[in-house]
DNA sequence: CGCCAGTTTGATATAGGTCAAGTGACGTGG
DNA sequence: CCACGTCACTTGACCTATATCAAACTGGCG
């Protein structure tokens, strides 16, 4: 099931593939976009398994899947492309945890001076940049619920949900890739849960209709695993805060 | 054991005791400070047990525990003097969950409008800010941490290591409050443990000698404590990114 | 006095972990 | 081209940490 191929996807979109999610926030205009294109990105490109240090500056995810993981092994997140792989330029921190890659991993990076004047020049970039942190904080929350209060089951729906969801927002749903490349002691790891454990609950899932291998291909019943798991993606898309200046102002 | 007092603690320090964790960064200076002190602080006092909006603007928790919550009930952070209530301020997004006061708490907190004042003309308190929000963030890593490797046993000692180390970084270790208000269903709730668990888990530990009430004191041993939770504070205090601007400018 | 919230205790159930063994695909070196 | 090693997946047997349910106890408070 792995391996089933290592090239990677290729990009013919109008607005660079790359940007699709920060422009989610629909804090971004067309002209912040111009203004991070005009900027010298490098390209890098890791093997899968291998380790990733997004340094100080600004490292986007372009295509592949990668984990941020802590120092005893748990797996604390998954990016997919799109995702910022850390947020250590804005907040200063040293980012917690090791970035891996899972498969094959395309990189997109500006160095710390670049970001600077970006974000100083562009408001929108910032704002987006500091919305998408704080959505990134709301899908910890949900894994810790996750992890707390619902079942091997539930939880194991719930991730295929949001890896969908996301997926489709990039426009990537279509690749059997991203869901097909984890192992299941990393998913466990990802979970909470024991390899074995994993392997019998994929088979209740495929039990239950949920899902299911065509050739290469993986087919989810969406709809039956938001049931199961009770999934409100409403985490992924947070809900701006109107700056009620007034309020305190009177 | 709880209701011991509800009046609030009071404030001798020289630089109010408020901006205090706030200082920890060793981002802002004594200059800093005064421009914090100059703003039009207003004081919230709320009773045990109640909710709590902090706004689009900046609140301080400055004295008693609150706690967050997630829709489902899941405690998702622990709230002592000196911590920003929220960080919807910064990112712009509506604050996950809500709030609760626990004990009785006066709150800070000033609007919208100055925090964009203070943080514009002041460089290092937003960068004080920003370095607490990927430090809350550890946090909750670390409670997620907690509920899929550690045990309950280990995860209750963890729990109270935390607590102790972060009330002693406010010099508050000696107020025995802040250990005695959660009720043992609700250190479940933030523990992913049933109360009646929390129960045996706490005899548990008082049969180690790990803790004790004298009174109404709580005694911890807390070199116990750590050595049961193997607890490293790191991820509280966290570590500066040096900006090597080099690395891609070269 | 009696209520109520919190705590404690005991009995029982179960989700999920651990250990061990076996299968199948793939890649490598002889 | 085959033998072998490795790594993921699978299956079965067993175990245990923790949940759940139910009941008693406690201390403060109206």
């Amino acid at each position: 099931m792995r391996h089933l191929s290592s090239s990677l996807p290729s990009d013919p979109s109008p607005v660079p593939h790359i940007f699709r999610r920060l422009l989610t926030s629909g804090l971004m205009e067309a002209e912040d976009v111009t203004a991070m294109m005009r900027l010298g990105w490098r390209t890098a490109t890791l093997p899968a398994r291998s380790s990733f240090d997004p340094g100080a500056g600004l490292a986007l995810l372009d295509a592949g899947l990668m984990i941020r993981r802590g120092d005893t092994g748990q797996y604390l997140s998954l990016l997919v492309p799109g995702d910022p792989c850390s947020y250590a330029f804005i907040t200063g921190n040293a980012p917690p945890g090791e970035l891996r890659t899972v498969t094959d991993c395309r990189i997109m990076q500006i160095g710390p001076a670049e970001v600077l004047e970006l974000v100083e020049s562009r408001q929108g970039v910032l704002a987006a940049l500091l919305s998408h942190m704080a959505l990134d904080s709301a899908a910890l929350e949900e894994l810790l619920v996750s992890l707390s209060t619902r079942s091997a089951l539930e939880r194991t729906a719930h991730f295929l949900c949001e890896l969908d969801f996301r997926l489709q927002r990039m426009g990537l749903a279509g690749d059997p890739r991203y869901f097909t490349s984890l192992t299941q002691a990393e998913l466990g790891r990802y979970l909470g849960l024991s390899a074995v454990h994993v392997n019998r609950t994929l088979q209740e899932l495929r039990r239950r209709g949920c899902l299911d291998r065509r050739g290469d291909h993986v087919v989810l019943d969406v709809d039956a695993l938001k049931a199961l798991a009770s999934f409100e993606p409403g985490y992924l898309i947070g809900r701006r805060l109107e700056a009620r200046a007034h309020r305190y102002d009177a």
